[in-house]
DNA sequence: CTCCTTTTGATAATCTTTATCATTCTGATA
DNA sequence: TATCAGAATGATAAAGATTATCAAAAGGAG
C-alpha cells in the first residue's frame, strides 16, 4: 500500500534517482506521525548516516515536495514542516494552537469535508481556470492544555 | 463600519497605545487589497514617515496580529504576509499558484463555505476542546496564466 | 512637573534557507 | 569492463527574514 514500492515508481521517468539520502528521508517520514522540520529530519538521518549533510536534506525535502510525495506546511513558527503526502494518517487537516504551537491532526468529519472540498475545487477550478493540486485547511486557536492554564 | 473608530476601541483596555506608527500601518492595510510583506509595508510607511524604522513595522504587525486586527499568512515564498482581518474584501480564502506564486483571493461560494466551516468549527471545538479563533483555507495549483505557458 | 511604563530606532545577533562549486556517484553505452 | 555525461552530494559561503538588545523618547496617571 505505502512504502518503497510506491516511491520507486514515482522516481522512474522523472529523471531523478532514488538515492540513499532520499530513501532515508522517505523512510523517516513514513515512520513518524509528526510534522518534522528540516533540522529534525536531519537529526534522525544523522544518527544512521552521519555522512549525509543538511544541504542534502533541504534539497531532498524540496524535491519530494515538488514531486508531490511530501506535503510542506508553514504553521507560523518560522520553519517549514513536512509530512508524507499519502501517509498512514490518511487525509487530515490541522488545529494550530496559538498558545503553545502544538499541532493537532484531525480527521473527524473528514468524509463530509472531502465531499465539500471536492465540490468547491471543481467550482473554483472552473470559475478561475485554476488547476488545483492540493489544499490545506488550518484552524487557529487555543488548545485544551493552554486553556487550563 | 471599518477604520479608526474600530481600532481605538480595541486598543483601549489592552494596555497598548494606538501610536502614529501603528495607526499608519493600519491605514495602509486598510487601503490596499494585497497581501503585504513587512518590507512592502515598510516601503509605504517610509514615504510618509521616513523616521519610522523597520523594527517597528515588525513589532507592529506582530502586535496587530496577536490582537486579532490583522491576519498573518505564509504562502511559501519565505516571507510573512499580512492583511486586515476585517477588510473591505470581506471574508475570503486563497488560491496559491505553484508556478508564479500569484495569490488569488476568492469569495465565491463563500456563504456555503461559511456555513460549512462554522458547523465544522463547532464540532471540532467540542470534540478536541479546542477554542477556535480563526481559520485559513488555501488551494494550491497552477493559475490560468501559467497554464498558458 | 515627576514617575513609571510603553514604545521606538538603530543595530547586532540569530536562524532558516539558498547558492556555489568541486567532488563523487550512477547509469547508459560502447 | 571502461568511458562519459548528467545527476547528486557535502561543505561552506551568502542571502534573507526575523528577533533581541538597549539606550533614548514619548505618553499617561497622579
Amino acid at each position: 500500500m505505502f512504502g518503497p514500492h510506491r516511491w520507486h515508481g514515482k522516481f522512474r521517468g522523472c529523471g531523478c534517482r532514488l538515492t540513499l539520502p532520499r530513501e532515508t528521508v522517505l523512510n523517516i517520514l513514513n515512520r513518524t506521525d509528526k510534522h518534522l522540520s528540516v533540522d529534525e529530519v536531519f537529526a534522525v538521518v544523522n544518527r544512521s548516516y552521519p555522512g549525509i549533510g543538511i544541504a542534502t536534506i533541504y534539497r531532498t525535502l524540496d524535491l519530494l515536495s515538488r514531486m508531490g510525495l511530501v506535503s510542506k506546511f508553514e504553521f507560523g513558527d518560522g520553519k517549514s514542516r513536512y509530512e508524507l503526502a499519502e501517509s498512514k494518517k490518511g487525509h487530515h487537516h490541522h488545529l494550530v494552537c496559538n498558545g503553545c504551537g502544538r499541532i493537532i491532526d484531525y480527521s473527524d468529519f473528514i468524509n463530509k469535508e472531502v465531499k465539500f472540498v471536492s465540490e468547491l475545487e471543481k467550482e473554483l477550478a472552473e470559475k478561475h481556470k485554476f488547476k488545483i493540486n492540493s489544499h490545506q485547511i488550518h484552524f487557529y486557536g487555543i488548545c485544551k492544555e493552554c486553556t487550563n492554564k
